[in-house]
DNA sequence: GCGTCTATCTTGCCATCGTCAAGTTGACGG
DNA sequence: CCGTCAACTTGACGATGGCAAGATAGACGC
């Protein structure tokens, strides 16, 4: 193991790695940098060489997820129809959803750093955070040459399409939907925001005001 | 002040407070115990004796927080015209996003509580949850009467209501958003989730199965 | 008025945690 | 062989959550 590393072959990954048990296990909020370390090996001590300090292990972890997502996302968009907007939103919608139920250790962290306005603000993080937005975007802008979605709602669409997937999967993943939406399966709440995926589209212009509405 | 508490007057009620204040001041990651007794002014144990351990304070924080909705929508509901389906869903919704906006201490701490599986279900903070969603479930379900919502998917419709405004409530919050749907008000946004409802009826039979399909 | 009781709160303690400063290890160039 | 420097360790500090034991003071029966 010829790596760029020293001691311990590739400590960054290993790091990486243990976060990744240990959130799955008992999750971001029982994490400790010692039980980390403790997993890969090495002393107390060393995550911070790599890392900073906590927070920093923990935007790793984050970026890593939003690096993920950004995958799903291409994946998503590659494998349909360009011409056929609601396909294409549809399959946007579940490549989210999805990641979000196979990964919620990735998901919790992705969404939970909780730092102040100004730190967040120009962070690596609020940088990959961005990225994988703007590919989402993107995704959704592809789709002016359909009529459904127009220049001016393009932004419009993708941030209502990523509100509702959001909203949607944080839930499922806290346990709050089974007691609203009754004993329901997650296909089940998935066709659900398909929905209002088409009703996005079906609302036209009706559906929302945009930013150049100002 | 002859209150059913000894010594403090309404230590209860006070913890409450120094909670209030410390998460609105620095977020609930770096809330402790024994700042919040500090504040109240007693030792750094009494607080166990009121709420058990951190959790339970924690959680008694957020059912108040969930009460504090369940108001808000009560008096969306009673200030608009009930036969006007888009009027309701969208008081609805404003009452939601306000609440989060207007006291994210509050909200952030009501969904994050990040117990298991098994230590949420019949907490007594998911029974305050499930009130307060239930509450907005009655109220779309009152709109029955109205040709665009019916009892079959009137649950569907509290949901994705709910999940979409949780969605963007939690991004706006966490500064997800202006990056993404570039400088925007919040007003804006709010229409923005007002077109996505007036979508979810518009889409009628379209928008979304209910749980009756299976 | 008095003794007892019990909920309320305090004190002292422990393991653990995040972070910092200082020291140690080992690969590499010269 | 030696200096250098990144990778990692060791040891310490203050702070935290939780526990056990004790102190306090209002309530209640008589």
């Amino acid at each position: 193991m010829t790596t760029d590393t020293y001691h311990h072959g590739d400590l960054h990954r290993a790091l990486l790695g243990a976060v990744d048990e240990i959130v799955s296990e008992k999750g971001f909020q029982d994490l400790s940098l010692r039980e980390a370390a403790r997993r890969a090996g090495v002393s107390h001590s060393a995550p911070a060489h790599h890392f900073g300090d906590k927070d920093g292990l923990l935007d790793a972890y984050a970026i890593e997820g939003f690096e993920l997502l950004t995958e799903r996302f291409d994946r998503a968009a590659a494998g349909v129809d360009r011409v056929d907007s609601v396909a294409v939103l549809e399959s946007l919608g579940r490549a989210y959803l999805s990641f979000a139920v196979e990964d919620p250790a990735h998901y919790s962290v992705m969404f939970n750093h909780q730092k102040s306005h100004d730190e967040y603000m120009g962070s690596d993080l609020a940088v990959a955070a961005d990225a994988c937005f703007e590919r989402l975007a993107q995704a959704v802008g592809s789709l002016v040459r359909d009529g459904r979605v127009t220049e001016a709602n393009a932004r419009y669409v993708a941030t209502m399409l990523w509100g509702t997937c959001h909203g949607i999967a944080v839930l499922w993943n806290d346990d709050k939907l089974p007691h609203f939406y009754e004993d329901h399966t997650f296909d089940e709440v998935l066709d659900g925001v398909m929905g209002v995926i088409r009703g996005l589209l079906q609302g036209g212009a009706g559906a929302g005001r945009d930013a150049s509405d100002r």
